[in-house]
DNA sequence: ATGGCCGCGATCCGCGGA
């Protein structure tokens, strides 16, 4: 089983990228990011013709995630338990029936935080972070396979950034959030493309601007994080980089985990 | 690391993104 994340920034922007990436990429679970529509606006048409379910969870304007499946799902859960004020769309989990028993795929979208000043987006981050950590120990109890897959805005490691010095006040990449993340990972998670890596990974994001693609100013902040049982399952990753030169790309590209379920 | 981007939703600018 092929599993991805793609933060897509704007999915009706990026329909035509979509479709010939699922067609090319063949995933049978994909995590959307950041498709930035309201629910009865995602081009689900053009995704179900192609074989997949589609599940979102949206909202005006911008955030929002989907799950697209070959499989249907058996239960969809929206929003991240810990914050019922908190409107953002940026947290959903489906479970699936596979072999041998069930499989959770959550599609994050972990908030910015910049600028790591502000009074409320940073704290905001933090506490999400805080929520997420609290949810990923509850699940871990089930003893499932459990993929925590998406746009995390986390650089874990300075090797993750082409220049760690430039993103040292970042939001990103403050040891503040560095620790967050650890706390999570150290739950037991596996960052997926870390463990399949040998050396240094290519990175997921490159910014629009200053020409940071054909400069390679990338950084690594889109993961898979997998349970222990998911983790046993795991045989090999891929960082699908080359659609960042297609036309009209999205400033991040799809990341695919493979497993043996 | 921003002179040089991009999507969106309100209008031909502001916000959010990373």
């Amino acid at each position: 089983m092929k599993i991805a994340t793609w933060n897509i920034n704007g999915v009706r922007a990026r329909i035509e990228n979509l479709v010939a990436w699922l067609k090319e990429s063949n995933p049978d679970i994909v995590c959307l990011q950041e498709i930035k529509c309201q629910d009865d606006a995602f081009p689900r048409l053009e995704i179900e013709a192609l074989g997949y379910h589609v599940e979102t969870h949206g909202q005006k304007g911008f955030n929002g995630v989907a799950i697209l499946s070959k499989l249907k799902p058996d239960e969809v859960m929206r929003r991240l338990p810990g914050d019922e004020a908190d409107e953002h769309a940026r947290f959903m989990e489906a479970a699936f029936s596979v072999e041998g028993g069930a499989i959770r795929v959550a599609s994050i979208y972990l908030p910015n935080g910049n600028p790591s000043n502000d009074p409320v987006k940073y704290p905001y981050k933090i506490g999400w972070m805080g929520r997420l950590e609290a949810y990923a120990r509850e699940r871990l109890a089930l003893e499932e396979p459990l993929i925590l897959a998406g746009d995390y805005n986390v650089i874990p490691e300075p090797h993750d950034c082409w220049d760690p010095k430039v993103w040292e006040n970042d939001a990103l990449f403050l040891p503040a959030t560095r620790q967050a993340f650890r706390k999570i990972e150290h739950l037991g998670f596996t960052d997926a493309v870390r463990a399949t890596t040998d050396g240094v990974p290519t990175y997921t994001f490159w910014d629009y601007q200053a020409g940071a693609w054909q400069k390679n100013w990338g950084i690594r902040i889109d993961h898979l994080m997998l349970s222990p049982e998911a983790a046993d399952r795991l045989t090999s990753t891929v960082i699908e980089k080359h659609v960042r030169a297609w036309e009209k790309p999205s400033d991040h590209v799809p990341v695919a985990a493979y497993f043996s379920f």
